[in-house]
DNA sequence: ACTGGAATGCAATAAAAA
DNA sequence: TTTTTATTGCATTCCAGT
């Protein structure tokens, strides 16, 4: 699957991953936050997803985080002036 | 926190006019790429985007970095490239 | 020590899926 | 409505060439 730089056609707008790329994904996250270049090309092979889907997760996951961090931050601010 | 910089109008960062200095600094300086990089002149060095945001600054008087250039230059490769492979649709895939 | 350019990061955003 | 893939316009970091 390492073809050109595109992933997304005219009929596939998006793919949906499989629950096993997903968990090897997630697993990895926990190790780092970021991927490196040996690592995402070890994750590209074993996981059938080109090294630009194995970045854009990565970039996906942590802009999540950070959603997520700021969900936190208003939880606490909440408590404190209540 | 004022975050209002003095090199920036109102506009985007590649509004019509610094766009079209920036496309005219193109024509003049290598009017397509290959030029030698050999751009050292008496003492001071001159990369290719660094005359580029001398030349928009020459004319414009805004200020763009050789790095917004470079990143800029990118950014057009990058759709020039998008609409050519878009034109050969999927008539052999 | 300088550079231009590729790779990468991130916010904003789109649209399918859940 | 929220979550999950994927793109875009910029900036920033990483890699070599001279």
């Amino acid at each position: 699957n390492p073809a050109n730089g595109k992933t997304r056609t005219r009929d596939k707008y998006r793919i949906v991953y499989t629950d096993r790329q997903r968990y090897e994904l997630e697993n990895e996250f926990t190790l780092s936050k970021y991927i490196s270049i040996p690592r995402k090309a070890a994750l590209s092979s074993a996981l059938a997803l080109s090294e630009r889907q194995i970045k854009i997760w990565f970039q996906n996951r942590r802009a999540k985080e950070r959603k997520l961090s700021k969900k936190r931050q208003e939880i606490c601010s909440r408590q404190l002036n209540n | 926190e004022l975050d209002d910089d003095q090199n920036n109008d109102g506009e985007g960062v590649w509004s019509p006019d610094i766009e079209q200095s920036f496309h005219e600094a193109l024509a003049i300086y290598p009017p397509c790429g290959r030029r030698k990089i050999i751009l050292s002149d008496e003492g001071k060095m001159f990369g290719r985007n660094e005359l580029i945001s001398r030349y928009i600054k020459m004319r414009t008087g805004k200020s763009r970095t050789r790095k917004q250039v470079s990143s800029h230059i990118q950014v057009l490769a990058k759709r020039k490239s998008k609409e050519l492979q878009s034109l050969f649709k999927d008539s052999n895939l």
